[in-house]
RNA sequence: GGCGCCAUGGUGCAACGGUUAGCACAUCACCCUUUCAAGGUGGAAAUACGGGUUCGAUUCCCGUUGGCGCUGCCA
């Protein structure tokens, strides 16, 4: 769990705390509700609440469930069992009420609210039972003196339980603050079901970090103007709680496609190249001569190139494969679309002895170089140009073509062009 | 079933009593063009329903409907 702030670039203030390291604290503060009163020892059968249900399923096939207080909390146990869970005495009258920082003011009546489990009956040979989320988590928050809970909206219903608890340990509860669900195209909440969810699957997907801050933060927040490209340190500093929604939002991919395809275009070169390096080293075609001087310019001009028409870092991987590997093959429907001329391998072979003795290599000459051949033997340039960039990098869809020429270097692009002539004329 | 929360285009957000109901994604068309993107312009598209309150409701109140959540010795 420690790996998704890291890997997000989210920072924590200390940690990571081990509940497992920490259980005589839960198993005192259970203690500590048993004898003030406000808790008491349970010797129910743990499967006692799911046998409950099952019987009391309705004639409509749904689940009928029922507050129950049983009675042990009034010291009749109603089993011998000789390992008892404890379990929170909540009052039979009354209501309880707190702040939230976006829902505003809530009360709930406590006689909806069961008598939750603090500490789980001891198994096998344990001294003392582990705490429950309801106990461990106010301990925590008690312990770690935490004065603002924020926490999904799920988490509603269960607060008059923690607060209950707050003030049976003596605490006064944090200010709470529920933030709206994400739900999944099918509208339930978000979860493995629909595929990505963790903020590590969408890393490895080839989504920026900063891309899916800003695309994250807009689900249920606003600045409160129109505003929506915020860079992460716009975010820190616009948000609020106050422009919390109290509406579940629905998770939109292609929107969040938007945001990486705008964060790849408008970030400055050099914050992308740490991104693009990774990616081409996890796809080993990373080379350390762009680590820096010359080979670093060179990268960082390529990426620039090719960034418009990335919507995903593999991508570079992939389509752009060309352009970081001499190892790249053709693509079908290029070579389909742009390679039909018959007349194709006697241009291209002129095309490529017109290059080769060009005194300059750069923009401009590659252009009039190729416009100048187009216009003798009398083809139309496009024709060449399309061709020339199948040729050169394998794809119909790529970087515009003099560009593409420069950054390649005149060695290659005169090589590939050769080696397109044997493919064009085997075919 | 009980309790709770929510309700503006397909999606995410604006408008916090008075606007021709705004923006973005997606979608459609056109422009640009060296392919494809990007970009530009334009189009279609929403206040769930019914009652109130008010001179005036997207906005406040009630009900209905719908969605979601909680209802575990899960977290």
């Amino acid at each position: 769990m420690s790996r998704i702030p890291m890997r997000s670039g989210i920072d924590w203030d200390e940690g990571p705390y081990y509940q497992s390291q920490r259980l005589v604290l839960y198993q005192e503060a259970a203690q500590k509700c048993l004898a003030n009163g406000s808790a008491f020892l349970c010797f129910c059968p743990a499967d006692r609440y799911a046998g409950g249900d099952a019987a009391e399923e309705g004639a409509s096939g749904g689940t009928v469930r029922r507050v129950v207080r049983c009675s042990c909390r009034d010291g009749k146990p109603s089993s011998q069992d000789t390992k008892p869970a404890i379990r929170f005495k909540v009052p039979l009258s009354g209501r309880t009420e707190f702040q939230d920082a976006v829902f505003g003011r809530r009360e709930f009546a406590n006689e909806e609210i069961e008598d939750f489990v603090l500490l789980r009956s001891p198994r096998g040979d344990e001294a003392a039972g582990l705490p429950t989320y309801q106990l461990g988590a106010v301990v925590d928050d008690i312990e770690m003196r935490i004065t603002h809970v924020i926490r999904g909206a799920d988490h509603l219903s269960n607060t008059p339980k923690q607060v209950l608890l707050y003030r049976a340990l003596g605490a006064e509860p944090p200010l709470f603050a529920h933030v709206p669900l994400i739900l999944g195209p099918d509208r339930t909440r978000l979860s493995k079901r629909h595929g990505a969810t963790s903020v590590i699957s969408y890393r490895d997907e080839g989504f920026l970090p900063e891309a899916l801050r800003n695309f994250l933060a807009l689900l249920g927040w606003s600045a409160g103007g129109d505003q929506e490209f915020l860079r992460t340190r716009e975010l820190v500093e616009k948000f609020s709680l106050e422009g919390v929604s109290r509406t579940n939002a629905v998770f939109d991919r292609a929107k969040l496609e938007w945001f990486n395809t705008q964060y790849l275009q408008k970030l400055p070169v050099e914050e992308l190249l740490p991104e693009v390096e990774r990616e081409l080293k996890r796809s080993k075609l990373w080379r350390d001569e762009w680590a820096n001087g010359a080979g670093r310019e060179w990268f960082a001009k390529t990426v620039d190139l090719l960034r418009p028409r990335i919507r995903l870092l593999p991508d570079f991987s992939t389509w752009a494969r060309a352009f970081f590997s001499d190892e790249f093959s053709y693509d079908p429907a290029a070579k389909e679309k742009f390679w039909k001329d018959e007349r194709l391998p006697a241009l291209l072979a002129k095309l490529a002895d017109a290059l080769e003795a060009l005194p300059e290599w750069n923009h401009d000459a590659c252009d009039h170089a190729l416009r100048a051949l187009a216009e003798a033997e009398a083809v139309k340039a496009g024709l060449l140009i399309n061709a020339t960039r199948v040729a050169i990098v394998g794809q119909a869809v790529a970087p515009p073509l003099f560009e593409t020429m420069v950054v390649l270097g005149r060695e290659r692009v005169i090589g590939r062009l050769r080696r397109a002539l044997s493919v064009l004329t085997a075919k």
